[in-house]
DNA sequence: TTTCCTGCAAATCGTTTGCATTAAA
DNA sequence: TTTAATGCAAACGATTTGCAGGAAA
């Protein structure tokens, strides 16, 4: 809500700077600004999101590119690339803490993040078990959020495939 | 490895005949081989290898009828969907135990089932802690097996995109 | 018979790629 | 200048859909 305001100064976006010329890749007006949307963002961006954000500080840049330069923020470790089974993928800025879940709400798509060390050690401890390196791992909720319960109630039951629009 | 044996008599496959029947859906040839298929077997098939399996019955069945016929075995509840993160998904026949979740080799692609009682409790609590009706979750777990440890040893690092091939 | 299915091919949809043009170094 | 990126459109691969012909009930 309100004027885009690009904000050519941040660190997040600076590193990403420093990345792209420490590979000897050209630091070019597209990659910042398909950049700057996703690391000022806090949500789980969609392309589609993403595109939608460029329109509206009218740029236009390439669906490509936008491709392109989400590889190489992810591969650059600014960004992660997620996968909630709605048959394509979001991107979200790697947050402070390292490792976190997601809860995501089968009525509305919102997505809550948590961590919990509990489960950290748990999943170490089954890895273990079972002769397992372990690597990363993921670990989805899927359920009803609050306020979804607050306005639904227990009326309309929940399906199993997420009806997730956006967000 | 030898002759497939058409197996008409099975429990499972007999569920997913009195399930058609109770919904007014035709018991059809293709739908009782596609089912046959992914009843009889234990791992985690893609359409590719469902495909291939009745190839080597010799029976062709088209693509389509493939999927839409793991739709109703999906909504049966006698199968259930997994995405591996690959670009395609894999169907398992649902097992005895109702929950498990899964540890997958970055290496050879293998799959390995597991079930963690803490981990059923800590997801329960996790929801409650946020207002989350939960509904369901998964977690996957994704790392070098025992198999391919010992092959390789600590060699070759694991990068953070699958190379999963099949299996 | 009536209804629903099957197979095929065309359509979709997210994502990737080839190539001529253009911008960064 | 040299090198690599961009944008467009075509290509791709998994999945879905429309429709004429063909089996179940």
């Amino acid at each position: 809500m309100g004027e885009a305001q690009p904000t050519d100064r941040s660190p997040l976006l600076d590193g990403f700077r420093r990345y792209l010329r420490e590979h000897g890749l050209p630091v070019t007006t597209q990659r910042e600004q398909v950049a700057e949307v996703i690391l000022q963002s806090l949500g789980h961006l969609s392309v589609d999101d993403i595109e939608r954000q460029l329109r509206e500080r009218d740029l236009k840049i390439g669906k490509a590119t936008v491709y392109r330069t989400l590889e190489i923020l992810a591969k650059s470790g600014l960004i992660t690339e997620r996968d909630f089974n709605e048959g394509f993928h979001r991107y979200e800025r790697v947050p402070g803490h390292p490792h976190h879940e997601h809860l995501i709400c089968l009525r509305c798509g919102r997505v809550i993040e948590f961590t919990n060390e509990q489960l950290e050690r748990l999943k170490t401890m089954i890895a273990d078990e079972h002769g397992f390196q372990h690597h990363h791992h993921r670990l989805e909720i899927y359920g009803v959020c609050r306020e979804c319960r607050r306005q639904a109630g227990a009326d309309r039951p929940v399906t199993s495939s997420p009806p997730i629009e956006s967000r």
